[in-house]
RNA sequence: GGCGCCAUAGCCAAGUGGUAAGGCAGAGGUCUGCAAAACCUUUAUCCCCAGUUCAAAUCUGGGUGGCGCCUCCA
């Protein structure tokens, strides 16, 4: 049986989905106008990790993960600058352009680390007819009032506003750092559709005139249209609890009048240099950066799984070059076991397939998962333990069905001079010059690189 | 000021009542002309104090330290 922590009660339940055997999964994706950075896609490793888990358990998931491509404010008094609308005027680019480029780039990425999109990728702005009816419902049933500015949703009508994040909002400080617009009925009450001024580049129309959806709205509206009123799992970063998936809960139970989300389930920080690690702190890295840095995207997915979801996972350097040894070492190990001929008995397999199904489906324990794949390949090398390596990617992802091919793709291509210097080596060695062998080592070493003795000939590999 | 999270070996990190997974680094060994690589072996009593219990890293209370949120953010 499956369990996972909801943090709508803070506790680790039994899974139990609403259609049998099958799974309804919305997943916040990303607003794209820039890059995903390493600690966004931490984020998506994990609803990877959850959906493959769910699919080994043998679940039909029917997921939604939504493309941001109208821009968020950029900040939460509702009037600050939209940032696709602020990418847009800085690159002379139309948002649609940037959006389509970001998006690319995202899939891209997500494609490098082995994640699978979701069954649905849906676009706010294919979908803003659905988000206007979302928002002329709010308005009709009294939850949702309109002032100067747009239409505002009125937290006082939604006695339970506050359950996601358990923020006590008499505690708050209002406006303590954001001005307070006096309009509003209630200091929390937040934007589900803004009016437009003619300098903003994305704007429909609208029953209020032109203007744009509120910064929540588009997540309730579309996760409704694909997964109904009331749907299993919504995935998303920690930092969406207080706010964004606060306000998308309160949208869709104020109109549903029932549970819309059986379990909340958010993906930790990744931190750098033991802080956080963001755009705007500028201390961010990309797949494509880290690439250029010669980390392969599997090292980098590799790293994430080390640490479980629901814990700040810290990014250093030094982390990421132990995560890619191991990850080489694992290679090699699985490359070898693929070809093993030993024997290991069946119960001691089943030994393993248990420690491991027990791991990942106690909330997806992928680091604990990782370290039973790591006492299995140490045993005597036999394609049985191939197989269930096989079995258990899985879920890692870690594309050991092709091993091989990771493993010559770190195989550098040996420059000529060090090739002559290495046959010159070898030759001195037949020789038994042991001074001139050693002396001519040396001189590869310096130019970077290393000799490996083999019993015939030898390996060359870059330090 | 309010809310919350975390604290396990040099580093990363599992473990939520019965005497500490795994990875990286280190040490010793095998192999080697010597090395390297590989392989084998090996390295902690869990921030501090008090309490509950036959038994605590694991529960409770109190400290100390670090971090996050209450602005946008995965």
């Amino acid at each position: 049986m499956l369990k996972v922590y909801n943090t709508l009660s803070r506790k680790k339940e039994q899974f139990k989905e609403i259609s049998d055997g099958e799974v309804s999964m919305y997943s916040c994706g990303p607003t794209v106008y820039n890059y995903a950075h390493i600690g966004n896609l931490r984020t998506y490793v994990f609803m990877d990790l959850l959906r493959r888990v769910l699919a080994y358990d043998g679940y039909k998931i029917n997921g939604v993960m939504n493309i941001t491509d109208v821009g968020h404010l950029t900040n939460d008094a509702d009037d600050g600058e939209d940032k696709m609308d602020k990418t847009a005027k800085a690159t002379g680019k139309t948002p649609r352009e940037i959006a389509e480029y970001y998006t690319d780039v995202f899939m891209s990425d997500l494609a490098k680390i082995n994640i699978a999109t979701p069954e649905i990728v849906a676009k706010a702005t294919e979908h803003i007819d659905d988000m206007i009816n979302y928002v002329v419902r709010l308005v009709e049933e009294g939850y949702a009032y309109e002032i100067s500015d747009g239409i505002y949703f009125d937290i006082s009508k939604f006695p339970k506003y506050g359950q996601l994040s358990r923020l006590n909002l008499d505690e708050q400080i209002a406006g303590a750092r954001v001005v307070v617009n006096t309009e509003k009925r209630n200091p929390q009450d937040f934007a589900v559709w803004k009016k437009a001024d003619p300098s903003h580049i994305q704007q429909w129309e609208s029953p209020w005139g032109m203007g744009y959806p509120g910064w929540h709205i588009e997540c309730s509206a579309m996760s409704q249209k694909y997964l109904g009123d009331q749907f299993d799992i919504h995935t998303g970063g920690v930092d969406h609890i207080p706010v964004h998936h606060e306000n998308e809960l309160a949208q869709n139970e104020a109109l549903t009048k029932g549970k819309c989300v059986d379990y909340w389930m958010h993906g930790e920080f990744m931190l750098v240099d033991n802080g956080k690690m963001s755009k705007s702190l500028g201390n961010t890295y990309t797949i494509s950066q880290l690439e250029g840095m010669g980390y392969s995207p599997l090292v980098f997915r590799y790293f994430c799984l080390n640490a479980h979801y629901r814990k700040k996972l810290n990014f250093t350097f030094e982390g990421l070059d132990a995560a890619k040894v191991s990850y080489e070492r694992l290679c090699a190990l699985i490359s070898a076991q693929s070809r093993g001929l030993a024997l290991v008995s069946r119960e001691t397999l089943a030994s393993y397939k248990t420690e491991f199904d027990n791991a990942v489906k106690d909330d997806v324990n992928i680091p604990m998962a990782l370290g039973v794949l790591w006492k299995m390949v140490k045993e005597p090398l036999c394609s049985d333990v191939y197989r269930l390596a096989l079995e258990m990617d899985k879920i890692f992802g870690l594309s050991l069905d092709n091993v091989e091919e990771y493993l010559d793709s770190i195989r550098e291509e040996v420059p000529q001079n060090i090739a002559s210097l290495a046959d010159a080596r070898i030759q001195a060695k037949a020789e038994k010059n042991w001074a001139e062998a050693d002396r001519i080592r040396g001189e590869i070493v310096a130019l970077g690189y290393n000799v490996l003795d083999k019993k015939d000939g030898y390996d060359i590999k870059k330090i």
